[in-house]
Formats: C-alpha cells, structure tokens, sequence
DNA sequence: CGGATTGGTTAGTCATTACTTACGGTAAGT
DNA sequence: ACTTACCGTAAGTAATGACTAACCAATCCG
C-alpha cells in the first residue's frame, strides 16, 4: 500500500541477476537450487537475492521438505504498476502540450 | 523495441535521486538548474541523472535560449508499463495455481 | 564585444552492493 | 543415529555508481 513498496520493487528489479532470477520464477515456480544451477552466480548469491524480491513484495515462498519453492507474488507486481499508470496520463499530456509548442518537429 | 530500453528504464528508475528528478519532471517540464534548485544535490549531478534518464528514453529535451527544458517520454513509460503486464498475467496464473495446492492457508 | 547565465563533461573520491567462501541448521533417506 | 540434500547467514572482498569540484562551451544582454 505505502509507496515504498514501489520504491523497493524498481530497486529490486534493477540488477541483472535479480531480473533473470525474477524471468525465471515467472516461467514457472523454482527452488533456490534449481535457479543456482541454471544462472551463473553461486547458490547463496540466489538466496541473497531472493530475499530482496521478497522483502519487495515481488516473489512468495512456501517450504517443500527441504526444499523452497519460489514464485511470483501479483501485490508487488500490480504495485508497480499502478505506479507507472499514475505517471503515464500525465506524460500524455505533457507530450501533448511540448507538441503544441514545437509544431515544426521533423 | 528491443528489450535493453526496459532494463535501462528500470535501472534509470532505481536510484532515489532520478526517481525525484522524474517525479519533478512529470509534474511539468522544468529546466536543469530548476531542478537543481528544488534537489538537495549539485547541478552536474542533476545533469548526469538526466543523461541516464534521456538514454533510458524516459525524458525529453529542447532548447530554449541558454536552458535546457526536460519533459517526459511516453515511449519508455509505455515499454515498461508493456513489459510488467507481460508478468502481470503469468503472475496472476501462477497464484491461482498454488493457491489450490495450498487450500488450507489461513 | 565583454560579462553573466545556463549546462554538459571530466577526474577523483566515497559509499553501496553483488559476489564467493565458509559455516550452521533442518528435513528426508538408509 | 548417521549421512545426504537443500537452504539461509555471516564475513570479507571487489566492483559498480553517485556525488562534488573544476573546467569548458554556448547563448543572451549591456
């Protein structure tokens, strides 16, 4: 709900390994080994990431024996956005209005 | 087009500073030293925020005498908005799923 | 012209953070 | 119980990047 969500989402997202772990998890719900194996990072550098996307409201976990399940988590993702819509209208119409004002663009 | 623009989007987006820049930004156009004025950082700061936000394609710039005015991009705001509803409906599908794996939580 | 205003660029410093190695902890199998 | 498999945490290191100070370029006004 607080904008701090958001915040920590786009922060989240913004490192390369944490989007692909993040793509991976979209696919379909992975275990922390099963990401490690694929990405090219160690096994503790995946947990450590996963714990930001969750501490971001992006991805859930569930225990599966000794296994941990990840998936994606919709709150986090339906945050983000509504917080880049908010911006969209009014992009719109300052795009509108620089139009106006430079009428002889190329 | 190419998927690189929604990463540098997201990347440009991550840093508190740019975010406030962008936010500044979508509120109306607004000149470098503006923005400077209204920051608690230093003019060439806002200046390298601003050359990281152009190649993200989120801001827009013109001339107007000695100023230079920035006003937001809709293309890089409507890559990324494209790109998080591409998860959005995966995410939503792998909630339901395990939503009926696990029925008994609270 | 000459000074003043406005911005982009460069060099260098400092803080943040992503990564690996090592360790501890829990659950399943024999 | 012992071993194996799987995962999180801590400590330490290397790399990324955000910032300031100094400098240079372009435009406007007297």
């Amino acid at each position: 709900m607080t904008n701090q969500s958001v915040i920590d989402a786009l922060a989240a997202l913004a490192d390369p390994t944490r989007r692909q772990i993040f793509e991976h998890i979209a696919d379909r719900p992975r275990a922390v080994g099963e990401l490690a194996g694929v990405l090219p990072v160690s096994r503790p550098a995946v947990s450590q990431h996963l714990k930001v996307l969750k501490e971001a409201g992006l991805v859930l976990d569930r225990a599966d024996g000794t296994r941990r399940i990840y998936q994606l988590d919709p709150g986090g993702l339906a945050a983000l956005r509504d917080y880049l819509d908010g911006f969209w209208n009014r992009s719109l119409a300052a795009f509108k209005q620089a139009a106006e004002q430079t009428p002889k663009e190329k």
